[in-house]
Order: structure tokens, then C-alpha cells, then sequence
DNA sequence: AATTCCAGAGAACAGTTGTTAACTGCATGG
DNA sequence: CCATGCAGTTAACAACTGTTCTCTGGAATT
């Protein structure tokens, strides 16, 4: 299905992902409902009219950034909230995954933390849709597995959704423990995976005497 | 130790209240970091100079907003953290109070969640001291309770910042469910209700079982 | 009553913004 | 090989931004 683009299509992509990068780099330092679209392509090298063969607007723009940010983590999260081993194990794992990605994309996390309210409603939107996505897919690994006998799905899909704001939030301190100072930086880092991982626990705890 | 203000004082701060609600009201529809001064005097019917007499910047308002929309919340926490009755009263009594808290004053909580990870340093700072101190204060109230026998100081403020990471995400969700269509707003605040008490009740169910 | 203070007004500045129109040059498909 | 398509350029526009300096009227102080 996929077709060897020509040279044409792989130059407009390059100069399209160009975009998006410059976008994200600035997007650090500021939101997105501030961001310009010269200042854009000025950090691109390219002249303002450029972005109009790629995107309507800066907003527009966003709204494929939450794609470029999301979009790929779905299989992410089905192995990870599945798996083998047991309850402790299975959460230190999707914790240190969580770190691992903050510490790889740490621009697309930003994004999304920033943008999930923020000022421009189609991003709002796109980011609400892909949690949804993510809780449906969580309820549905949830669903596998032999402590949820006797759950409702309104009841799984509740636990789901505490996971993926609890994941959220995790990523975001991850964030926050990246940027600053370099020199206790690990440190930071631990202490938030010691606390997230206990916050987890203490969910695993109520969701495991749910049905007493 | 109340002093009457004068005539000059009490109009200098009416202005700046002004300034204050105006800008709040332009903060529904974008983020801080767009938020242009001379937008806020326009609003207001003043000269942009006017500004400088109350604010160094806009973001130097955005952190008077975050006192404004947190500083005075901090009686209520305790005493709905607190307070009597059985743990289902209790969570039932909270949601009601966040949804009221929503429902009176939207545009503060807007703000806030949007700013919490915005693009502005200052008031992040700002919001994240305020969220800060709430924590503790949780904490506090927590600790005087009889199920917290045994609970290690760092345990407790560890529940004491999901607790409030949740009452974020579910005055969030009530803000949600109050914009949209009139149509169907009360059954859409009732479903946020609904689950945020359904995760509360399971997060206390975490908590009661935590010494195990 | 005379003097000081200061919140707000007014005008001007250099720089920025989004959007339009008409263009150029090169890859593409017939 | 030639005609078409289209990514990116150039130039220009009206509107807007934050900030400066100077000024004014009336409250506050003496």
C-alpha cells in the first residue's frame, strides 16, 4: 500500500515535519495560542506564505502535533498496563517506561500538558479524544485480566480513566524533575517515581477490595 | 488595623480590579501567554499606559490572578477535608462543594487549569506554591484522622497530593460539563459526579487498606 | 491656602502580525 | 519533449503590539 513518494511529495513532507519541529521548539517557551506563524517559518528559514500549503492555521498545525505526539503511543500503552508479572513489578515497569518517554519527547509531553486546557479549542478537542482512545484501551487490557471478574464496564472504564489522568500527572513531575538545575536532577527523577509508584500502589489496593 | 482607604486609593484599586476582571473574562478564549496589555485596557475603556500603573506585565497580572483564584480557597479545603460524618458523606459532600465552586466562579478555575502548565514560568510558580500549601494542608487534616494511625508523615502527603490532583481533574471535568449545550448540562454534570465519586471512593478504599 | 504627588491620558516610536496577490522554477504526467 | 501542477518566494497592506515621554487634573499633605 505504501507508494515511494517522489521528489516532490518527500520534499514538501521534510519541509511539512520541519514545521512541526521548529512549532514544538518554540512551543517550550510559550502556548500555543500565542504561537505565529512567521515566527514559525522564520525558525524554519522558509517565507511566511510557505505554511499555508501545509496548514490553515497555527491551530491547525496543533491539531497535528496531538497526532504526532499520541498518535504512535497506542500500542504503548496496551503492552504496558497487560503484561506478565506480578501487581509491584507490573508498576515499577510502566513507570519507568513513563520516565523513559518524558526523558525521549520531552517537547511532545510539554505539548500536551499544555495544551490539554489550554487556548485553542480543535487542540482541546484532539487531545481529549486521544485520552478518551487511551481510557478505552486501558478498560479493555483491564477487562483481561482476573481481578476485574465482576466489574462493570462503567466501573472499568472509571479505574481506566483514574489511570490515564494518574499517568498524566506522573509524566508531567517527570517534566518538571527534567528541566532546572542539571546537578540533582536524578535525584528529583527518583523521588517522583517513589511517590507516583506509591500512588499507584494505593490505587491497586482500592481497586483490588472494590467489590468487598 | 483595617484603614479606610482614601478617595485616590479606593479608586486606584477599583481600576485595577478591573483590569483584573477584564482580563479574566479575555483568558476564556486564549492562554496568558497571548494575552496582550493593551487588549486588557481596551476592555477595561483605560489607556494602555494605565496598565503600568498596576502591572509590571501581563504576567505580573497573571500571578495576581492566581492569589485571586486560589489565595482565599485555602479555609475551604481544610474544613471539607475534614469535617464530620461517615467517608461516603464526606465524598459526597466534597464533589458537591467543587461542583458549586465550579459553577460560581468558572472563569477562576479556567484559569487555573489552563495556567497550571501554561507558558508562563511566573504564574506556573505561583499555582504550583498554591497547590503546594493546599497539599499540606490536606496533610494536616488528614493526619488528625483516626484511619491514619500508623501512617508515615511522607505516606500522607503523598494522599494528600492525589487527593488534590483529583479534585483538579474533577472541577476540570464539571467545567467541561458546564460549557456545551444547555440541552443536556445538568445530566453531563451528573455523569462527572458520578465517577469522580466512584474514584474517590476507590482511592479511600486504597487508603484503609494501605497497612495491610 | 499652597504645594506635592500620582493615576490616568495622549501621542508617537519601531517592530510585529496574518493575509492577499502575482511570481518563479522545477518535478511530474501525457 | 512539452504542458501542467504546485511548493515556495517576493512584495505589499492595514492592523496591531509593548514601551517611552510628556502632560493634566484632582486628591493628599503640609
Amino acid at each position: 500500500m505504501s507508494h515511494t513518494l517522489g521528489i516532490r511529495q518527500a520534499q514538501k513532507q521534510k519541509t511539512r515535519q520541519a514545521l512541526l519541529d521548529a512549532a514544538l521548539g518554540l512551543l517550550e517557551e510559550q502556548s500555543l495560542s500565542s504561537l505565529g506563524l512567521r515566527e514559525v517559518t522564520r525558525a524554519v528559514g522558509v517565507a511566511p506564505t510557505a505554511f499555508y500549503r501545509h496548514f490553515r492555521s497555527t491551530a491547525d498545525l496543533g491539531v497535528a502535533l496531538v497526532e504526532e505526539a499520541l498518535g504512535s503511543l497506542h500500542p504503548m500503552i496496551r503492552t504496558t498496563v497487560s503484561g506478565t508479572g506480578d501487581q509491584e513489578e507490573r508498576i515499577t515497569r510502566a513507570i519507568e517506561l513513563i520516565a523513559r518517554h518524558v526523558d525521549g519527547y520531552p517537547a511532545h509531553v510539554r505539548f500536551i500538558a499544555r495544551e490539554r486546557h489550554g487556548g485553542v479549542q480543535p487542540v482541546r478537542e484532539a487531545i481529549r479524544d486521544q485520552l478518551s482512545r487511551f481510557a478505552g484501551e486501558v478498560r479493555d487490557e483491564l477487562a483481561k485480566d482476573p481481578v476485574s471478574e465482576g466489574w462493570s464496564e462503567d466501573d472499568l472504564l472509571m479505574l481506566a480513566h483514574l489511570y490515564v489522568d494518574q499517568m498524566l500527572i506522573t509524566a508531567s513531575l517527570f517534566l518538571e524533575a527534567l528541566e532546572g538545575p542539571e546537578e540533582a536532577r536524578e535525584e528529583r527523577e527518583r523521588e517522583v517515581a517513589r511517590v507516583a509508584t506509591r500512588q499507584m500502589r494505593l490505587i491497586g489496593l482500592g481497586r483490588h477490595h472494590w467489590l468487598d
